[in-house]
DNA sequence: GCTTTACATTGACGTTACGTCAACGTTTAT
DNA sequence: ATAAACGTTGACGTAACGTCAATGTAAAGC
């Protein structure tokens, strides 16, 4: 079949400027010219045509296009192949930023907690990949996969009224360790009692809890640099103070 | 929490040159400018920058998206819901061209066939409804929607050998009823011949035979003008006579 | 305290992929 | 024969930034 400008951009969706475009770049050119000077399309053009639009759909720019098409070791069936794994890696991202408005939504509504990352997270898939190099690797590395995200997931899930409740939880526990350290003793009442109501506000962020990991998360307060600068950030030793309670607490070690 | 330029932008992905941009344009503008300049972003402008990703990502242009989110009526829970339903949207035209790129292999591969117009149908669906009314309507309406779906689905599955056999097998349905119309005859063996042709084409297009069918298809042909000047197209009057032969071969009317 | 490095600012010009005239010739339909 | 539809080549306009340049500010290391 043969086509004119205007029939060519009908069949496939584009304008005929678009059509004079790619030939002045020299991205399509016509089969031939008329005598009137005319652009006449034939079928090898309307399959090249086709093979662009592949392209453009994902978003490389017409100069790359170019020069992929006129590559002599081009060859069209792989790129189709291609075509098919960028589109579907371009459904999944899709799928990201469906589950990322639904989980705005509710969040909107109060229902659950989002945090700043995550409202993004769906627009750079690709960046993610260099966060968790950079920051997700070695905390899981160290304290396993499975705990790290069981706890972002219940933090994910939180309601903005229980996000409250656990930070100011949290303040308590802070205050009564404080109050307990001057103490000095950590078997003693306020030590226990800091102990306790740490115990009570991983239950916001753990979903069962056991002795053995209260106390592990214990002596990781004092290992980790960063639990450590937030535990002794009003005075030095606290984290080991509570370690020591909590180990009392749970009668381990 | 408060973010400088590169902070946000690192956080959603973008450049700082696009949250100058959207500064500038009046898009998003900082919540302050520090003593030496610097712009600041509180957590208002975090939920609206998400809000302009969102409806940039559905190819909104900027005006248009500053109009909106500035709107008095502008209900942000509403906006998402409304961009969950564009974004199902996008992904079912995704799963067209998935479809259609995956047609295309098959094609190139020889495997099956493939319309110019196919190629390029995943592209432009909004085209697609316009083209439908205009030409594919009246037919549907005259001969039934199932009866044309049906013949179509089964031609864009034919390979190519397949059709190429079909379009020779056509070109002798032709070249025989020409030379039995010259009898005169249409109960001769010639046209009888001819009508067997017809039915052992019709193979290509239908997935069942009858005759009942076989004899409506022999009126239409006489009663649509495009397949009338088909047939008409050697002869005046070679219709009508392919009609005759038919009726006679399957016995109806 | 000094310096390096990283990050901030405001112009201002460049780029991509066309849209949108204008001015004019060609083909088709009536 | 004439209008309507379609073709041509300029040429300028545009959206959404990218990319310098020139310059001021903050944080970190020595």
């Amino acid at each position: 079949m043969e086509y004119t400008v205007q029939q060519l951009a009908k069949l496939a969706g584009v304008t005929s400027r678009t059509l004079r475009y790619y030939d002045e770049i020299g991205l399509l050119k016509p089969a031939r010219v008329n005598a009137s000077g005319y652009r006449i399309y034939g079928p090898k053009e309307v399959d090249q045509l086709q093979q662009i639009l592949f392209y453009r759909e994902l978003g490389v720019d017409l100069e790359t296009i170019k020069q992929i098409i006129t590559s002599p070791s081009f060859d069209d069936v792989q790129a189709l192949r291609q075509h098919r794994e960028k589109l579907l890696a371009e459904r999944r991202r899709l799928e990201a930023l469906i589950a990322n408005v639904e989980k705005t939504i509710l969040a909107k509504e109060g229902r659950i907690m989002m945090s700043d990352k995550e409202k993004f997270e769906a627009f750079k898939q690709q960046l993610i990949d260099e966060n968790e190099r950079k920051y997700g690797k070695e905390i899981r590395e160290k304290y396993g996969d499975e705990q790290v995200n069981k706890s972002n997931e219940k933090v994910k899930n939180m309601t903005q009224a229980q996000y409250e409740e656990a930070t100011k939880l949290g303040e308590e526990v802070l205050r009564v360790l404080h109050e307990a350290f001057l103490t000095g003793d950590p078997a003693g009442e306020l030590a226990q009692k800091a102990a306790d109501l740490h115990r009570q506000w991983l239950g916001y962020f753990w979903d069962h809890y056991s002795k053995e990991a209260h106390a592990g998360l214990a002596q990781m307060y004092v290992d980790d640099e960063r639990f450590k600068a937030y535990y002794d950030q009003k005075q030095s030793g606290m984290a080991e103070f509570l370690r020591d309670a909590i180990f009392i607490y749970t009668g381990k070690k």
